[in-house]
DNA sequence: AGCACGCCGACT
DNA sequence: GTCGGCGTGCTC
């Protein structure tokens, strides 16, 4: 018998299938899609079976050396998702299936995560036959604690009493035994009462379920606090009373406990939770057990797209419009289109959900690619909450964070005993110091990017590369001892709120939130008032629900605004309608205030009214004179070496073949790319835009070919990007 | 990805 | 004369 094996390197020259021998002892075991160990050149690697060949040798072949699992660990269905994830992205086809696994499954020769055993004990006798025994009290009680729950973890007799335990261990009237366990215990929840749906979440379902054309995508258009959530669990419990099973995304699990805590309530055992937070362990346990057909629903962030479910009925992606559904390392996919291509081999639904839609996902449901159903109101008919604008070049109270008017309204709520959520709009990462006296600022040697100052540790890092170096306040230029002046960051705002009024304030930003479960425990904490204010940067803005939050206050609204990218007022947009959905979402009405120094900006204006059908006719405008996705695509494709010559050399040919070869495309570039050198590599990008190309795909890959074997240029593909 | 092979510069 | 630079090629 003769194998084709996918090894785990991921590289352009050996992106194919190498064939082996399997030895007679395990023809048995060989199934396609189990993982095996190969001798490869001169190492051991692992790999996939992805083919079954009769005996036709027409060259010398190394043997298979063992098979790693008894189970197959990927499923037609998954092989085959893999194979198109690869055509789509240009990525290599052992990448992409290695993303659709969790790290204990993943091709790798050096994995040790196990499955979890935990000792049990059991009665070993028959209960009636006790009485031919003769027992202490204790010894008696022991027993019947066994007897009663029927199975013991040994670790839980030890602390009552080793000794008695190994008594009855030895009369062998207990026994002990080996049980796999998982390793995300369940907590007990209370099963919720459903809420009875209201009129227009009831006519989306019904509209969705009433469908009979299948595969089919719709896209869920409803306001912040529309309730959009019941909606999903309603389809939900529909596929399961058909036996079917459903996919919940939503954007980062860990900073939404309060909805996976809605389903679980609702759904119980019946849910597998899969997310960046859990250990490997954890996810390797989540993901047996959806193998194992023991769970019919699975939420979690991006990749729980690739959730092993048979008989899929149902795909939901919550916040569709969140750029975290593409993954910014290889393999570059979107979870929408993995979504949308299973949901053709299961014959599916898919709803996309969002208060503020992606313009794609809008402009397709225009045109009638996805189906738009919406949810106009909130639930019981509660008003959108009251925004209002600050021009920050007219404030008066200079030198502060906060205007006149959001101080004084933060004062009311307060004395009220009301909530407040106020929002850093921060470009992830800034914390930087600059010189007071000539503007200097600390970059990284590597990558020439702004370093972050590390309060804790009095430190400069790189967060690109981990580079870091102390801090020192006397300036490197000009030598005078004032680097000092520290960028916006949420520990400042907090200092300042403390001297502006008596109140409780918890931080939520990358670093009060690094420790495994910090998100929940701010979020309930917060919910249960032992804060009055939630200040924090863009994680606090989604999703959220508390319900004595009657003001939400924007800091920085223009932040987001300067970000070099084509998406950057859409991004804004959504961030602020997505934030002022956080206000007044229980009986008291909400407000907003949002400071700016771009008060007349078309993103601001509209967000301020929850207008989103103006913002889109007048974004799409913009896109549509500068040539911006929707009315195009866009690939970005980045030349990469160490040597800057020959990244800048290199990237020209490969504008010029570009050029030269797509005629029905726009390309632009080469310039050197935002962050310009990265590790100390040289990075120059050029820009495809393009509607529709046959030659595309034809050409890239000729790039790629050409340079695959030239290891001093990396090139990078990415359709669609996040960040151009 | 590794690792060997191979062809040109500064050194015991 | 040789040690070693990293360009090129190969892996069933």
């Amino acid at each position: 018998m003769i194998v084709g094996v996918l090894v785990e390197l991921s590289n352009k020259n050996i992106d194919r299938i190498f064939d082996y021998i399997v030895p007679s002892n395990l023809e048995s075991k060989i199934k396609i899609g189990v993982r095996v160990t190969v001798p490869f050149h001169n190492q051991i690697l692992e790999g996939f079976i992805l083919s079954i060949n009769e005996n036709k040798q027409d060259r010398e072949l190394k043997e298979v050396i063992n098979i790693v699992d008894d189970d197959i660990i990927l499923d037609d269905e998954l092989l085959e998702l893999g194979k198109y994830m690869s055509k789509k992205t240009l990525s290599t086809l052992i990448s992409c299936y290695q993303a659709m696994l969790p790290k204990a499954l993943k091709a790798q020769a050096k994995t040790s995560i196990n499955i979890k055993r935990e000792k049990i004990i059991e009665l070993g006798v028959d209960y009636k036959e006790l009485t031919n025994y003769k027992l202490t009290d204790k010894q008696m009680n022991m027993v019947n604690l066994v007897y009663d729950k029927k199975q013991v973890s040994r670790k839980e007799l030890v602390e009552i009493s080793l000794s008695i335990l190994k008594k009855l261990l030895d009369k062998k009237i207990l026994i002990e035994i080996e049980k796999e366990v998982y390793r995300l215990n369940d907590d007990e929840h209370v099963l919720l009462d459903k809420y009875p749906l209201t009129s227009s979440q009831q006519r989306v379902v019904d509209t969705i379920l009433n469908n009979k054309e299948l595969p089919k995508t719709y896209l869920l258009h409803g306001v912040t606090g529309s309730g959009k959530t019941e909606v999903y669990m309603e389809l939900i419990e529909s596929m399961l009373k058909n036996n079917k099973t459903s996919i919940v995304l939503v954007p980062e699990i860990s900073l939404t406990p309060q909805m996976v805590d809605r389903f679980k309530k609702r759904f119980r055992e019946n849910i597998a939770i899969l997310h960046s937070r859990l250990s490997e362990g954890e996810k390797y346990d989540e993901y047996r057990k959806i193998a194992r057909g023991e769970v019919k629903i699975v939420i979690g962030a991006r990749s729980a797209i690739f959730a092993p479910l048979k008989n899929i009925g149902l795909i939901v992606i919550d916040e569709e419009h969140t750029s975290s559904y593409k993954q910014d390392n290889n393999p570059k996919y979107s979870a929408i289109d993995i979504a949308i291509e299973r949901s053709k081999y299961h014959n599916s639904l898919v709803v996309l959900g969002s208060a503020t839609p992606s313009l794609e996902s809008y402009a397709k449901a225009i045109k009638g690619i996805y189906t738009l159903v919406t949810l106009p109101n909130r639930v019981n008919n509660k008003t959108l909450p009251l925004v209002k604008i600050i021009d920050m070049n007219k404030e008066k109270n200079k030198g502060s964070y906060f205007s006149l008017e959001l101080m004084n309204q933060m004062k009311e709520r307060l004395e009220k005993n009301e909530q407040i959520i106020l929002l850093l709009n921060r470009r992830g990462y800034s914390s930087f110091i600059t010189c007071s006296n000539c503007g200097h600022v600390e970059k990284c040697p590597n990558c020439d990017i702004t370093l972050t100052y590390h309060k804790s540790s009095n430190m400069l890092r790189c967060h690109y590369c981990g580079y870091a170096t102390k801090h020192s306040e006397i300036c490197p230029k000009c030598h005078e001892n004032s680097m000092k002046n520290l960028g916006v960051g949420t520990e400042k705002i907090e200092e300042q709120l403390h001297n502006l009024f008596d109140c409780r304030v918890v931080r939520m930003d990358y670093d009060t939130t690094s420790r495994k479960g910090a998100h929940e425990k701010i979020i309930n904490d917060f919910k249960d008032h032992k804060y009055d204010i939630l200040l924090g940067t863009q994680m606090i803005a989604k999703g959220l629900d508390f319900s004595n939050v009657t003001l939400v206050g924007v800091i920085n609204a223009d932040t987001s605004l300067m970000i070099p990218n084509y998406k950057s007022s859409e991004d804004t947009f959504q961030l602020l309608c997505q934030v002022s959905g956080r206000s007044g979402r229980g009986d008291k009405e909400g407000e907003v205030i949002i400071q700016t120094f771009n008060p007349d900006h078309y993103a601001i204006r509209f967000a301020k009214n929850h207008d989103y059908a103006s913002f889109f006719k007048q974004e799409m405008d913009i896109r549509r004179k500068l040539s911006y996705p929707p009315y195009y695509y866009l690939v970005s494709i980045k030349v990469i070496s160490k040597n800057y010559e020959l990244a800048r050399d290199e990237s020209n040919k490969v504008a010029s073949f570009l050029k030269e070869n797509l005629k029905s495309s726009i390309v632009l570039g080469p310039n050197v790319s935002s962050v310009f050198k990265m590790n100390n590599m040289y990075r120059f990008h050029i820009l495809i835009k393009y509607k529709k190309d046959n030659d595309l795909y034809n050409m890239l890959e000729k790039i790629i070919d050409y340079y695959k074997s030239k290891s001093s240029i990396k090139i990078d593909i990415d359709f669609n990007p996040n960040q151009v």
